[in-house]
DNA sequence: GCTTGACATCAAGCTGACTTGAGGTCGTAG
DNA sequence: CTACGACCTCAAGTCAGCTTGATGTCAAGC
């Protein structure tokens, strides 16, 4: 048992579903952070493991890393921007996205013999 | 002028508003192929330009070059399952999507100092 | 004959997000 | 005492999707 509330790195990694290398790795980068150390070892704060479904969803969702930092670390006015901004890319995100449905749809019943020779493809 | 119809590298990359570089390597990896070679110089058939956007829509969809070649170049019946399932990844991608969108906007209006002591970021 | 521009090849480099491997430490259980 | 599992570091490797650089060819215009 941990002392306190606080987590290995292991524990982090199975509640998280991400594997320990990818901790360590989202530690070093700064977009997690270590409370302390006991004998080396790194010891989380609970709410790393909210912070870790987060940034895996932002991943989902097209941020980077990069992004997510920013936006996690922001004490200042600017991250409100940034989310705006983002919001807004993800919306024309969805709308590309419609866009290909409408069009894998297209394909999927055109009845053509061959993607290549199918008028959906190159009228796009 | 071509010869034909038939257009050059740098024709196609004009077209697309792709590098000459990136028709290349498309050609190299074979989403798109040259109909011949004139000295040394590749030679492409018109319909290479729809190829190509219908290329650049689909990676924007998420999917990947082999993806897009394995949909392509299929001539037996393969590519319509294959289709099919992409079609339901899209769609599952556009959930995810939707689901960012609105925790994205719950972020944007929460009223909060700083996206890390979020509330809405750690219910995720 | 020389320059220019568009093309060619080939090997190597780049970015993001990790993984892998070698080699070492720490604490508990048998 | 030793073995084990969980952790550590650091350097290097991997993958996709291109780009960059060095070096060379070829046809057209002056």
């Amino acid at each position: 048992m941990t002392p306190g509330d606080l987590l290995q790195i292991g524990e982090v990694a199975r509640a998280t579903g991400i594997t320990v290398s990818a901790v360590r790795y989202y530690d070093e980068i700064g977009v997690i952070s270590t409370v302390t150390r006991v004998g080396g070892k790194r010891r989380f704060a609970p709410e790393t493991v909210g912070r870790v479904n987060f940034i895996l969803r932002a991943q989902e969702a097209g941020f980077s890393l990069d992004d997510i930092r920013t936006v996690l670390d922001d004490t200042a006015g600017e991250w409100r921007d940034l989310v705006k901004k983002k919001l807004h890319e993800l919306i024309e995100r969805r709308n590309r996205l419609d866009t290909m449905i409408a069009m894998v749809t297209e394909i999927r019943d055109c009845g053509c013999d061959a993607v290549a020779s199918c008028p959906s493809v190159s009228s796009f």
